[in-house]
DNA sequence: AGAATAATTTAGGTTAACCTAAATTATTGT
DNA sequence: ACAATAATTTAGGTTAACCTAAATTATTCT
């Protein structure tokens, strides 16, 4: 560890993390836009952070750019904080895992070593948060998941919700609402050949037509129907 | 609340406030020495906190400024963060309570009302903090203490410890470990007709001298001694 | 391929919060 | 009271992170 990172420098470590989780680049209109920022700025951001020693971001003009190992250390230690707190602002605190993103995404960027460490105790050394997203562990490593996207599976097809992946509120207590929540089981009873939007049915629940844009923010592990 | 205050006035008006606890003017060198800033600084920052509508401060050229009743609004609301973050982290993270300052100066900014309404709960409502400084109520009246500094005792006389004021973590951990915490029960020995110097005796403890500029951080209630 | 469109960068500017050095105003000691 | 000293403010400058408008480079479509 050189300098403790800024805020909004770790802000864009995250958002070039998230958006190269494919392995891609991150351009710099999609940052801009994730970030809420003029995409000038955002060039200007990423031609700093590949200036630094070390740099944090690899960064070619007009080809977007993707993180340092030492850039994704950083992304993935705020990462940790963030999920985190927000397994902690459910179990200690009783907010409800629609509620905390906001929260956490204050705090992440001020909570010491010490504090990390000893939250992630409390909690038992959690490998997921309330929304199902996998916590790196402490040694900056990314559990494995084997979740796919809802939108991937066919007609008849079982499977439980293991991650909802959203960061708005509204979004994700209609989510909650609809039975959507990580550990949710459910059925696929039908896919639409036009759109793939998908009917599904929560176990316990009235059938929903989710639409392809919705879906896409849950993924799902499919789980082998019992031939009885 | 017109809208949320940056980090930097929150510790302006939290500095002003503790300067201005005598009813007084906070300086702009006090101030400065404060808060790590130099002088020409904070007279910038207090023409701009004085000409905000409504204005925070009240500042006269050379003659330091005070707050108004917005601005020790504000102070008082970052001063009950800070506190309840200070017990909740000694309560509920079990850290000790000479180190959790640091920590509860960077949180201070950054929760919500949300937290502090759940953390207050959480701990019943406390009205000290873990060093025995009063807790601001929700409506943000500071509760009336008692206390008076070690150095306005006696000899002969008997007290009670019930806060230690001061954030430098080593002279904490000092203190605590001659048994001068809150709740501690003391008989003063003796002063020293020069330099006001204390010799106390921590009920269990071996008698300590305590010079004047540490015992003015000690703040006791004076109890009866027991005519047995 | 070449024109139209989209993405990106360059250029130039703003704001907030700080700084140092110099000028001013207040306070203190004799 | 008045000179010396201390406190404070003014003047002028820096840095980080943003912005808009214009220029450039890349991509897409026919």
């Amino acid at each position: 560890m050189t300098e403790p990172l800024t805020q909004n420098i770790q802000d864009y470590l995250k958002a070039i993390y998230g958006l190269t989780s494919d392995g891609g680049k991150a351009s710099t209109t999609a940052l801009a836009a994730r970030l809420g920022i003029a995409a000038p700025s955002v060039t200007g951001m990423l031609q700093k952070l590949a200036a630094l020693r070390p740099p944090l971001v690899v960064y070619q003009k007009h080809r977007g750019a993707h993180l340092t190992p030492e850039g994704e250390r950083a992304a993935l230690e705020v990462l940790r904080h963030h999920r985190l707190l927000e397994a902690w602002l459910v179990e200690s605190l009783g907010y409800s895992w629609d509620a905390v993103h906001e929260e956490a995404c204050k705090l992440e960027h001020v909570i010491s070593e010490e504090f990390e460490r000893r939250i992630a105790a409390a909690l038992g050394h959690p490998v997921r948060d309330p929304h199902g997203a996998p916590i790196p562990s402490a040694e900056l490593v990314m559990p494995p998941t084997n979740d796919v996207p809802l939108g991937s599976l066919h007609g008849g097809e079982r499977a439980v919700v293991r991650r909802v992946d959203c960061e708005d509120a509204p979004l994700l207590q209609r989510l909650k609402s609809l039975g959507l929540a990580p550990g949710a089981e459910l059925n696929v009873l039908e896919v639409s050949p036009f759109d793939s939007g998908l009917t599904v049915q929560v176990t316990g629940q009235k059938p929903v037509v989710i639409d392809p844009a919705t879906s896409s923010h849950i993924f799902v592990e499919t789980v082998e129907t019992m031939e009885a």
